[in-house]
DNA sequence: ACCTGAACACCGTTCAAGT
DNA sequence: ACCTGAACACCGTTCAAGT
């Protein structure tokens, strides 16, 4: 059966979680679908653009509503559901300042310089958490138990 | 004349700046020192420890001191010197919680969550940053001009 | 509309060998 | 100590052609 752009977002997330973001290739992704690598561009422009589409797919279930603390947690947690999420997340054209479509809508029910300050925070607090359970995986580092917290510490810090 | 690893930060470093993150290559490295590919392999183990290499250097002229506003406007200035440098800091080993020279530095002279929570904000704007000004230049989207208010703004949320 | 096959211009890394 | 030359196993992307 033919495959559609979901179908490519929906195999290129399922190597992204099962090897990570240096080795989620179009040649692997394409791998994954069972399709040579140059039927990728059927659906989508380059490599840069699939990206994109990842990340608008990872950060799509967050629901965003007047609990800032509530759905920053949601928003850390639906990055951390998939191996390096918060990474593409903040590399990808989706992250944009001003254009995030998560940014404008937490700054209906905020002020707009909170909204952007919060979110920076918790891409940047995820993408270092993955980053350190990664090396923590491969022992290089001992894994740190208190990343939770310190999440909701900082959390407590932009929202006084 | 014989190549030292400085020699050879100092040449990632130009072709990071001139090319950007994605074309800074080991074989451009290499091509300008003027030297094999394989022979950067003498000086460094492998890419990810270049990369290292160069957020430490990118980073390592900012002086930390108990005015946090300033040290991160220090920060921000010297990410924003080289391009994609704020990426570089963010991805690299040199990034992780908890053991960030930054970071301890910088907790020394307050509270250490607020330190944290400070550095994630100022690599993650800065990176931010660096994005848009790369998509502006390419004439993908206007220049936004509030950025380095923007940044202030989220400063002072942090440290109020 | 969706895909194949073949090609192009690249990658990071290893390793024996040179000086 | 520092480097060359050659190789290996990959990349992203293009494009004519097939169904």
């Amino acid at each position: 059966m033919a495959n559609s752009l979901d179908d490519v977002v929906s195999g290129a997330l399922r190597v992204l979680d099962a090897y990570g973001l240096e080795y989620c290739t179009m040649r692997r992704v394409a791998g994954e679908l069972g399709v040579q690598p140059s039927a990728l561009y059927h659906h989508v422009a380059d490599k840069q653009t699939l990206l994109g589409l990842m990340a608008d797919r990872v950060v799509a279930p967050v629901e965003v509503d007047a609990d800032l603390a509530a759905t920053s947690q949601r928003l850390r947690t639906a990055m951390l559901a998939v191996r390096d999420g918060a990474e593409v997340v903040a590399t990808t054209a989706a992250f944009r300042l001003g254009q995030f479509a998560l940014e404008t809508a937490l700054a209906d029910h905020s002020d707009r310089d909170v909204a952007r300050t919060l979110l920076l925070y918790v891409v940047g607090h995820t993408q270092a958490t993955q980053l350190h359970r990664q090396a923590a995986a491969v022992g290089i580092v001992e894994a740190d138990p208190d990343l939770d917290a310190s999440f909701e510490r900082g959390l407590a810090i932009i929202l006084r």
